[in-house]
DNA sequence: TCTGGGGTCCTAGGACCC
DNA sequence: TCTGGGGTCCTAGGACCC
């Protein structure tokens, strides 16, 4: 049986959590900060009605927030991570085929759901328990594509008369949109692309859809021969229920203020090492390929720019945060150069291997350092406890570089240690 | 003064080999 | 003047996503 697509997408997901806890904002305006309260990175209903775009500086948005009394919260991951995953318990409990796509979205299967016979009643019902059990709104698209079933979830936003679900699994339906809907709201359509395509005449969905794939195919990519074929309703992408282990682990961060000292930089790149060890323990990997990259600011004309990165290639992959520090640090000795005001910095892990499936060069050491098992477990463990937090003498205990977070709500549903400390 | 972070996939082009 | 033809592997950069 083929599979028939759900799209459920929880609407202005971060502002809806920071609302959940505070009623008093149920109807005003709720902004969520990027890191260091730089930008907008998430809107409720409201502010997009105010015109504020995604992504804007709030230094350029300041006069509006004033104007309108927009209620600004720094990022609070750790809650939002906790309702995503109540959400998808939830669609797990009604599904047996569910790919959680990102924090806020997920595809379901529907086909040969003894209690989906009726599509749309059945994402309304979803899409209601939901609502009682978390709080949060979602809005469900239903089609026999994945690209298809993201433009069923975009009509189910747009038009409130729709009440949050669209079924698009009709062709003379999913026409009769795709007319409306313009050829940059298409996913995997992004703006260097749909310039492109509107300077060949293409404007709408519709109009990419009727296009010649083949043609399209050697003008651009396989990927928008995909999009084309997917619009017509033949799936080119699957559901993918189990997710697929990670290729790359990226930690990397812009500072509250430019950083000029040497340790002060040192400490950080230590601090995002340790943090991208313990998510390769979390995938369950070893690392083979370490990155390190800094780089200054980029936004003023003024200041000197210096970027640089290197990588280097470990004789045996590691999960241990010690062999990680140690390569990070070489790494950051060699291109960090003084004189500069740093901007942002990041480690980077790659080339991962399963435990024992790397086969080792016979002339080279092979000794994993001793009891570095066990050790990472018990660090890990603790971390994750609450009982406290073990770390690495490189990380340093007083960072001045850490991030700005001004407005960040309380951890209403997460570990009290997650909870902003007095200072 | 102040502009996020973490990913994926694809392609072109260079190095190298026979 | 005319300057092979495949193949593989790797990397950098572009484009996209949330």
């Amino acid at each position: 049986m083929s599979t028939v697509f759900a799209l459920v997408d929880c609407n202005n997901f971060y502002a809806s959590c920071e609302k959940l806890f505070r009623p008093d904002l149920k109807y005003k305006p709720v902004a969520v900060l990027s890191n260091n309260d730089g930008c907008i990175v998430a809107r409720s209903k409201e502010v997009k009605a105010l015109g504020i775009k995604m992504g804007v500086p709030v230094f350029k948005i300041r006069d509006e927030i004033e104007k309108y009394g927009i209620v600004c919260f720094s990022s609070n991951y750790a809650l939002y991570a906790d309702l995503s995953n109540r959400v998808m318990t939830l669609l797990e409990e009604e599904a047996p085929r569910v790919e959680v796509y990102s924090i806020d979205e997920a595809f379901m299967d529907l086909s040969g759901i003894e209690t989906a016979i009726d599509y749309e009643a059945f994402a309304r019902r979803v899409k209601h328990k939901i609502d009682t059990w978390t709080g949060i709104a979602v809005g469900i698209g239903i089609a026999p594509t994945k690209t298809l079933a993201k433009l069923a979830n975009y009509a189910a936003k747009k038009y409130t008369a729709t009440g949050g679900v669209v079924d698009l699994m009709e062709a003379e339906r999913q026409r009769k949109l795709m007319a409306l809907v313009e050829v940059g709201d298409v996913w995997g359509v992004g703006r260097r692309i749909s310039e492109k395509l509107r300077a060949l005449g293409i404007h709408t969905a519709l109009d990419l859809a009727d296009s010649d794939p083949k043609s399209l195919r050697s003008e651009f990519s396989v990927v928008l021969e995909r999009t084309i074929r997917e619009l017509n309703g033949v799936s080119c992408l699957e559901l993918e229920s189990v997710a697929p282990t990670k290729k790359q682990i990226v930690c990397s961060r812009s500072f509250g203020n430019r950083i000029t000292d040497k340790a002060e930089l040192r400490e950080a790149i230590a601090k995002y090492t340790t943090r991208a060890a313990e998510k390769l323990r979390g995938e369950k990997r070893l690392a083979r390929v370490v990155q390190v990259f800094i780089r200054t600011g980029v936004f003023n004309p003024n200041d000197p720019r210096y970027s640089n990165s290197l990588s280097v290639e470990l004789p045996n992959p590691t999960d241990d945060t010690r062999d990680l520090l140690e390569a990070t640090d070489v790494l950051f000795r060699r291109i960090f150069k003084a004189g500069f005001r740093y901007a942002k910095a990041g480690v980077m892990l790659s080339d991962f291997y399963e435990h024992g499936t790397f086969q080792a060069d016979l002339f080279r050491s092979n000794a994993q350092r001793d009891n570095a098992k066990h050790l990472m477990e018990v660090v890990d463990r603790i971390n994750h406890s609450g009982l406290g937090n073990v770390f690495f003498a490189a990380q340093g205990t007083t960072p001045q570089w850490s991030m700005k977070r001004d407005h960040l709500s309380p951890a209403y549903t997460t570990r009290w240690e997650d909870l902003p400390r007095v200072r």
